[in-house]
DNA sequence: TTCGTATAGAACACTGTGTTCGATAATATT
DNA sequence: AATATTATCGAACACAGTGTTCTATACGAA
């Protein structure tokens, strides 16, 4: 790729970053992308067809690169530790805590249902391949599909409250909230 | 109150509900409310100072009207029998299923996100003073803050997976289920 | 009936979107 | 190093939606 639009598609990402920690995407305009980006309009609408499609882009690569580290992580050596204290839950509330590409900040903005749709979709397939060590603690009466749903749910509001929080207990202990009332 | 005003409000809250149940708020536009409400552009502002007023009124008449006819109900007959088959949960379970005022298409729409953020609220309440019955199945290890926050969000997540499960199973068994994950 | 006011309807300024185009500068190719 | 390619700039543009203002009219309350 042409240095040129690579250093164009990180000052647009840079500059939505921003503006994004301030206020609501919607309320966010493309004139001032473009301005904090210091960007021409017609080289930003070569880039992203609408607005739309520069979030959707931007959610891709930010929780792309989250899960995929946490995907690849020790080979996927703890999938299987049920309850250690090393589980993949703990993992993603540690990797959340270093705050890398300050997702934090898009999770507790005006914005949270737009990146906690990403999130918790990408969450789903965490919780499918980890779905064996649920069920055992699941209660007979519900049905998986339920249980499932109740899993991410629960992970994400664990998640929020501890942003909102302002973030004071250690993962473990978070973690062991999320476990205690799951 | 003037009956006109009656009149016009009643068209502008009904073309809403109807937009509303096809488009997410973002996309409906005053032109097509007052259209479909046949009422002057002027009028319209006459009665809300902004799009994102009549959202709120909106909002506050549905979920104080639904939320109210809860709290009424039974004269807070129900508020300590715990775990019993007619628990404010079921209730609220059971006015949901009657859907007044096309509520669920709203909860399950694109829009979720703005109504659940009042239905929310509004359950805070009516979890805070049923509070007391469920401290006892709380285990201990979690901050209070923490386990209001938990109920609110199961309840919530429980009713989306009804709704976009089709609403198949009874009120009955959806209050076990969320009875048997809380 | 009479007074007050809600409404209709049209015109208006303003903001934001997405497009187009010619000139310029950076990169790639030979 | 010379040339071809392509990304960018910047300004202008049409278009759609917002919210305001105004006058004439029709409705409701007293």
């Amino acid at each position: 790729m042409d240095r040129r639009q690579r250093k164009t598609r990180e000052a647009i990402f840079g500059a939505f970053t921003e503006l994004l920690s301030k206020k609501d995407f919607n309320q966010i305009t493309v004139g001032e992308i473009i301005d904090r980006a210091d960007v021409g309009r017609a080289t930003f609408y070569a880039h992203f067809e609408t607005k739309d499609f520069l979030l959707k882009e931007f959610c891709e690569e930010l929780f792309c690169h989250l899960f995929d580290a946490e995907n690849n992580e020790k080979g996927h050596s703890h999938i299987f530790e049920c309850d250690s204290s090393d589980s993949a839950f703990l993992h993603l509330f540690r990797h959340l805590q270093k705050n890398d590409n300050n997702i934090l900040a898009l999770l507790s903005s005006e914005n949270n249902e737009l990146f906690l749709r990403y999130f918790k979709s990408n969450l789903e397939n965490l919780v499918e391949s980890h779905f064996a060590m649920f069920v055992m603690q699941k209660s007979e009466a519900v049905p998986d599909s339920f249980w499932k749903n109740h899993i991410v749910s629960v992970f994400t509001e664990t998640l929020k409250w501890w942003i909102s929080n302002g973030m004071k207990e250690s993962p473990e202990v978070i973690t062991k909230y999320f476990f205690a009332v799951v």
